[in-house]
DNA sequence: TTGTATGCGTTATCAA
DNA sequence: TTGATAACGCATACAA
């Protein structure tokens, strides 16, 4: 049987709640007995149970918030499949998710959306806008006890207690890789199709794709790059412009949103057969797009782990008090083709 | 606050035990209170709390056993660290892993270790051979209440509760796929190098290379096909029969172990440049000859995944009493090149 | 500074 | 067929 805090006390000869005052640091012990405890526990292999922790927490009902970026966004589809799979997995613990979806991305929106939820959430998952309005709402919920994870996106200089989500640079280093793999390294002229240059994300992943082409593929080049804004309709516009004005093009290489809008462009010049296209996550576009043959790979960045995981982390620090381990939880990039989609 | 028994209880004017006995049919309650209690457990949205289950459950030590045919195959190094892991989540609940390896496929070994630890375990996660015998063992085992989960290979006609592991057809499949990427569906005349001939899974991935082949690229050719039994000085020798005696050989199509063989018997002959290579599993070999450029992509089967995730399903239904909801849980065949490894 | 009592939700045992 | 009670391991309010 596992030791337990009783067995412990016993051996020691003091009260279980001694034992635990020195165990969960709530200070007031004297130091001797504080130093025979902990060395009992040591010695003993002491590992908390759990399920009494989490029984215990029960007197009090915990909440976890999301506020999450997502409607209108397909990739968020999959990402919203974890949270509710990990809502069902720890709800048989008492602890249960709130979520609140937005449109876009507005700082204004995002903020009220926090701030609507707070009152009832002891933690907060979030995808947030690199703005330092939110960095301040974040550390504001952090000093009054709820603990912050960010998802997808992360935000520099605030005290959110870890991140999961993708390594965009690999991302980028990896499409550029496969985009190698079917040239075969030849002479490439490519069109770079992003999202937008105000998202350090999609940045990244262009730095990743011209990283290996300086390590492998020298004889690549990028002849122009093109903002969507994440949106299909000018995804289209800017790629029939491109491809106008830079005929000579026959890869092209999508950073983020407008797939479709991007594939139909190419389509509609009839361009499909002679374009290698890589882009980026498994949406219905580019499902659809991979099964005509008109975009060759997608590179994935593990959606439904991204959402299931963060709620178990925060769940974990809710019940257990012990910040996870890592800072950083980076997702991996997974290369989709026909076959393995 | 989420409902509980004793809730129920009260509702119904009667004693937790009574509600107990109906919520977990263990019979001995009248008919017309026990439709009550259900009705009324339906109708408030009973969910059993968890802790509370796992805590009842301490009262019994109870453990999970793995019998695994690992030792000297680098592929279960990560397959043991996602149980290893897994073993560190659970035991803050108070179950523990008991863990037995063995070197290579003996059907009384196999049978012997299990029965070694079974008067210790509640659950056996096992990667069975393919025999009568541990079939029996299996039905032996399951019919004396240890359940038991079939891991990276499955067995038929058993009483197992369930199979977590690869989609050997499709990882087949994406394999093909892969070459034909890298070939851009050029005639290819393709040496297949695979385990044995034996083993299920080792046809099934030539069953889906075939597949692709039929599918899509018709100007393929599997011109020869050859065993290593996961040896890699045999994987060597039959190689440089292959290549000697079909020099107009262009790709490889590894299907098992013997990467390193196959490998070292392409570069004796100084065919690295010329020859496409495809292999399965993220091995410290096919890590290697990756970096080199000698094998262009590998599939891995998410052997962490497998480890982590038939522990935690072991453990949930000792704790929960429930059957997971699938018989078969496919892992992803993923694609890693060297940009992504 | 330390000990005691109570409760979290479930299951098991014993008595009625 | 049912009810009452103890136990699982931990946290906490309160008493000493």
């Amino acid at each position: 049987m596992a030791v337990t805090i009783k067995q412990i006390a016993e051996m020691c000869g003091v009260s279980r709640g001694t034992v635990d005052r020195v165990l969960n640091n709530r200070g007031k012990v004297k130091k001797e007995t504080e130093q025979m405890i902990r060395k009992i526990a040591e010695d003993l292999g002491y590992v908390p149970n759990m399920a009494g922790k989490v029984l215990a927490a029960n007197r009090k009902e915990l909440a976890i918030g999301v506020v999450l970026a997502s409607e209108g966004n397909a990739f968020f589809d999959d990402v919203l499949r974890g949270i509710r799979r990990a809502e069902t997995e720890i709800a048989g613990y008492g602890t249960k998710v709130i979520l609140k979806t937005l449109k876009g991305y507005n700082v204004q929106q995002q903020r009220e959306a926090i701030e609507e939820i707070r009152p009832h959430i002891n933690a907060l998952i979030l995808n947030p806008i690199s703005d330092p309005i939110i960095a301040q709402e974040i550390d504001d919920l952090v000093d009054s006890g709820i603990c912050v994870i960010t998802i997808n996106t992360d935000i520099q200089n605030s005290k959110r207690m870890c991140y999961i989500g993708s390594d965009y640079t690999k991302g980028g280093e990896t499409a550029c890789g496969m985009l190698g793999m079917i040239t075969g390294g030849a002479p490439t002229k490519i069109g770079v199709i992003t999202g937008s240059t105000l998202v350090l994300g999609h940045n990244q992943r262009i730095t990743g794709f011209q990283n290996v082409i300086d390590r492998r593929y020298q004889d690549f080049r990028i002849v122009d790059c093109e903002q969507t804004d994440d949106d299909d309709i000018q995804a289209f516009e800017v790629t029939k412009e491109m491809l106008t004005e830079h005929p000579e093009i026959d890869a092209i290489f999508i950073v983020a949103g407008g797939v479709y809008g991007v594939c139909r462009a190419v389509i509609s010049m009839h361009l499909e057969e002679q374009m290698h296209i890589i882009c980026f996550d498994s949406t219905p576009a580019s499902v659809e797009m991979i099964k005509k043959g008109v975009i060759q790979a997608t590179i994935c960045q593990q959606p439904f782990t991204q959402g299931n995981k963060s709620v178990h982390l925060a769940f974990n620090y809710l019940v257990s008090g012990l910040k996870p381990e890592k800072e950083y939880y980076f997702v991996k990039n997974e290369i989709k083709i026909l076959e393995n989609l």
